[in-house]
RNA sequence: GCCGGAGUGGCGAAAUUGGUAUACGCACCAGACUCAAAAUCUGGCGAGGUCAAACUCAUGUCGGUUCGAGUCCGACCUCCGGCACCA
């Protein structure tokens, strides 16, 4: 130990020290039991930013803080390093993506080294590389062969400004979420993965995980994947055989049924209307329809128009003839393609029912108060000429139904179902908003889809023993047009695997998320060469026990790799249906954007962002990860204030200072530290044992929580109490030495997750040799934590009057005594009545007086 | 519009889940050290009130339950997120 705090000295010595040792390299066969602390791989951009920091510095702290209690901790890393931007980079500036990737890789490399995480390097993987793309084929080709992936031509989301199919995850709201461009439609030949054949799943599964993951990303993977249950309803054509089948929700509804609405690319609409004169005219409203959606993301706001087809269906339940629309307001996509109108009790149907004059049909009557109240021009048995001034979407009592009137939608829902099923026009159903994952890319930088197409074999996939499909060297990055791979014929050109005839590789990539749903599997096992992961070590490790991101991430990825992991385990690799047990979404961080008085996350257009680097290099490594977890609870934002930086290293350098000038006494003399048996601590002695084990309680508690914040003002605290205690190294007795001893070491250990480096020089400066890895976190004790003497609050009524001190083992009676027998207390009881005394053990006397 | 979450000092935030509101830190003020500054150390720091105290009022607003409410219940206001024609 220096007498002076200089943390690039102190950084740059562990630093070395852990990587020279391969301090925090695991093995899987180790007998102690396992703790996985994962935090979101990051794209390899070039340069951590301060969100990185705070990402990887709550992971940090959780790994050394299990890794002190004894578990075998894997904390890993590597880069999710195919996509865009290195693509960008070579169409823009000409430079080659793989070199431009490595290069960032590198210079990040360097920066959480200087961060001084401790991740285990001997795991580190990159996507880009061939030993691991490899496995995203290989998944690809079982997945193909499951029939899970398949190819078919769709309208895509398509960015124009990076040319490139967007997944509609990634242009939700009608914008690309990456550059924010407004997307079109396009038509083109697309892989998909079923994720909608595990959407039951994906649901049905999260009460394995809801204790452990927040509730808002549950809710919005709830509403991503947006169950319904309902049914199916044939309606017959009239004067036809044919069927339209519509899905509802609200089969209670149907005598209010007033028109069939389909949507405009509905196959039956050109069917129907072959030979009618108004086929011109719903075809050119199908064109514009097809027009705006494109040009427009945001449907809510179109307005609703549509076109009578002319044509009459019959509704099943009431035999009553219904006119079939066309609209734009009803989904291709969902359900069934087709409605039935429901203008009084469906607040889109009344839009489009108000629009065109069609009947409005109250077939619900309101029954509850609150229902009541909101609508009073509904009551029950309501004549026909009433009004309706907007639709009434609850539940309620059916009127007007035929046999049905007088029943509750309730129980009407379930039976109306029978009926239909029956009766052969209808069957309950289950309809899901998740669609299929398009995972084509036209884009050089990602995984090759590993299939050929032979003119004579068609569809091809690539033989496992083929595997990788390597991506070539280079192409053509003019950034317009089909994928880069389409122009360079090497990599085009190949033979079937089945009739060696010339055939062509599939030119297109994969997405990037395909890398992010499984790479936390690869790091249980990143050099196996010949599976994706050896199942049983996997098994070892996953469930991750704490995973750690932004909370951007809540549907995408956390639902890729939920649907990755059940198709994992249907191929008999894992047996569990959930890969993370525990999930952190972190808070952003943010900065005041200059001259204004904005918070934004920090990011370069803004010029608000701060250099990691710069940080280390003012501050050190330690205080700036301290203050990054002190200053806000894990999951709130964080506003940066380079002054609380400040402030992190005083607190350190105070610690550093206390613990330099005890080394000398602890490390000079040959004093055993024990309490002499029957030796008596001074007041102040005992104030700072009970100190210390009350923090170690605290901090023991807090951590599980990921309370880092809480934790660290513990620390503070013990702080401060040592420096009140103030004894001094030369002169103190054995049982104050042995005292402060006691609180250093704690405070030491204590501190370790949150400034490592430091940690690890003044536990070496304590006397100890092995480093922090041999040390284990302290142990409260409970006797030692208690307080001897209490001062517990009086009230009158409630309200604070007096303390009194009391023991902890004080009884009722005497305590009630004592209370009454206070001064201050009989100034206000005086000439009242006592009514009762409410004594709560340990904390608290309220006297109520009248 | 619908669904979540949150409102506590000048600021970031605590409060063992109904029991001393404002821990810890930042900023600020005063003092010590210094020729001076920085750093460091000591003290102060919700509002009103007073020489000082007593005391009163304060956790978005209004009401309720309770001996006692930041915490529970009801209504409302504001802000932030998510979803948005999903039948």
């Amino acid at each position: 130990m220096d007498e002076k705090y200089f943390p690039e000295e102190i950084e740059k010595k562990w630093q070395q020290r852990w990587d020279e040792t391969g301090a925090f390299e695991v093995r899987t066969d180790d007998p102690r039991p396992k703790f996985y602390s994962l935090e979101m791989l990051p794209y390899p951009s070039g340069f951590l930013h301060m969100g990185h920091v705070r990402n990887y510095s709550i992971g940090d702290a959780l790994a050394w803080y299990k890794r002190l209690q004894g578990f075998n901790v894997l904390h890993p890393i590597g880069w999710d390093s195919f996509g865009q931007p290195a693509e960008q980079a070579a169409i823009k500036r000409g430079v080659n993506p793989l070199v431009w990737t490595e290069e960032n890789i590198g210079h990040m490399r360097g920066q959480l080294r200087r961060l001084g995480i401790s991740y285990d390097w001997s795991r580190e993987i990159a996507a880009h590389r061939p030993d691991y793309y490899k496995w995203d084929q290989w998944f690809f080709l079982k997945m193909f062969e499951r029939n899970l992936a398949y190819k078919r031509v769709s309208p895509v989301n398509w960015c124009p400004n990076e040319e490139t199919v967007l997944s509609n995850e990634q242009s939700s709201g009608g914008v690309c979420w990456r550059c924010g461009a407004a997307v079109e439609k396009r038509d083109l030949e697309q892989w998909f993965f079923r994720t909608t054949d595990y959407a039951e799943q994906l649901v049905q599964d999260m009460v394995q995980i809801e204790s452990g993951w927040p509730e808002k990303v549950l809710k919005r993977q709830r509403d991503w994947v947006g169950r319904s249950e309902g049914a199916y309803l044939d309606f017959a054509v009239k004067g036809s055989n044919k069927k339209i089948r519509v899905f509802t929700t609200r089969i209670d509804t149907i005598f209010g049924a007033t028109a069939i609405v389909l949507a405009v690319d509905h196959p039956l609409v050109a069917e129907l209307l072959s030979g009618s004169d108004l086929k011109r005219d719903v075809d050119a409203f199908a064109d514009k329809v097809a027009k705006s959606r494109s040009s427009r993301g945001q449907l809510a706001e179109e307005e609703k128009e549509g076109i009578n087809t002319g044509v009459i269906a019959i509704n099943p339940f009431s035999g009553e003839n219904v006119p079939v629309w066309v609209a734009n307001y009803v989904l291709t996509e969902y359900g069934t393609g087709a409605v039935m109108s429901v203008p009084a009790h469906d607040e889109r149907d009344f839009e489009f029912a108000q629009k065109y004059s069609l009947p409005i049909r109250q077939v619900i009557a309101p029954i509850t108060h609150s229902q009541m109240k909101a609508e009073p021009s509904l009551v029950v048995g309501t004549d026909q000429s009433a009004v309706m001034t907007r639709s009434f979407t609850d539940y309620g009592v059916l009127i007007n139904s035929g046999d049905w009137s007088g029943r509750l939608s309730q129980d009407a829902i379930p039976e109306m179902t029978r009926q239909a099923e029956q009766q052969g026009f209808g069957a309950a159903a289950v309809t899901y908003r998740i669609r299929d994952w398009g995972v084509s890319r036209q884009r050089f930088w990602g995984a090759p889809v590993p299939i050929i197409y032979c003119d004579k074999c068609g569809t091809v996939p690539v033989p496992y023993d083929q595997l990788p499909v390597v991506l070539p060297a280079t192409a053509d990055f003019t950034g317009v047009g089909e994928s880069p791979l389409a122009g360079v014929p090497e990599f085009v050109n190949t033979t079937c695997p089945n009739c060696s005839a010339p055939a062509r590789r599939d030119t297109d990539t994969m997405d990037t998320f395909v890398d992010s749903s499984w790479y936390f599997f690869r790091y249980c096992d990143p050099r196996n060469d010949a599976m994706p992961f050896d199942p049983a070590i996997a098994s070892a490790w996953i469930p991750v026990d704490q995973y750690i991101g932004g909370d951007s991430h809540a549907v995408m990825h956390l639902i890729y790799t939920r649907f990755w992991t059940k198709f994992m385990r249907d191929l008999g690799l894992i047996y569990f249906d959930e890969p993370v047990k525990k999930l952190l979404t972190q808070g952003m961080v943010t900065n005041r954007v200059e001259g204004t008085d904005e918070w934004k996350a920090m990011s370069k257009s803004l010029g608000n962002g701060v250099d990691p680097d710069e940080m280390i290099a003012a501050f050190g490594a330690d205080a700036t990860r301290l203050f990054v977890l002190f200053a806000a609870p894990v999951e709130n934002e964080l506003r940066w204030s380079e002054t609380g930086t400040e402030g992190a290293v005083r607190f350190l350098r105070r610690v550093y200072t206390l613990v330099w000038r005890w080394q000398v006494r602890f490390a000079g003399a040959a004093e055993e530290y024990s309490l002499p048996p029957g030796e008596k601590l001074s007041g102040g002695a005992r104030a700072l044992r009970r100190k210390t084990h009350q923090t170690i309680a605290r901090l023991t508690g807090d951590l599980e929580q990921l309370r880092l914040n809480t934790s660290i003002a513990g620390l503070m605290e013990l702080l401060n109490e040592l420096a009140d205690f103030n004894a001094d190294p030369d002169t103190a007795g054995a049982a104050d030495a042995f005292v402060v001893k006691e609180a250093l070491e704690a405070l030491v250990l204590m501190l370790t997750p949150f400034a490592p480096h430091v940690a690890e020089e003044m536990w070496e400066g304590l006397g100890h040799h092995g480093g922090l890895l041999q040390a284990r976190w302290p142990q409260a004790d409970p006797e030692l934590a208690r307080r001897e003497e209490l001062e517990i609050p009086v009230q009158v009524n409630g309200k604070l009057r007096s303390r009194v001190l009391a023991s902890p083992n004080i009884s009722e009676d005497e305590l009630r005594a004592a209370a009454l027998a206070d001064d201050k207390v009989r100034g206000f009881t005086e000439g009242h009545q006592i009514v009762k005394v409410i004594i709560v053990p340990q904390r608290l006397v309220n006297v109520v007086v009248r």
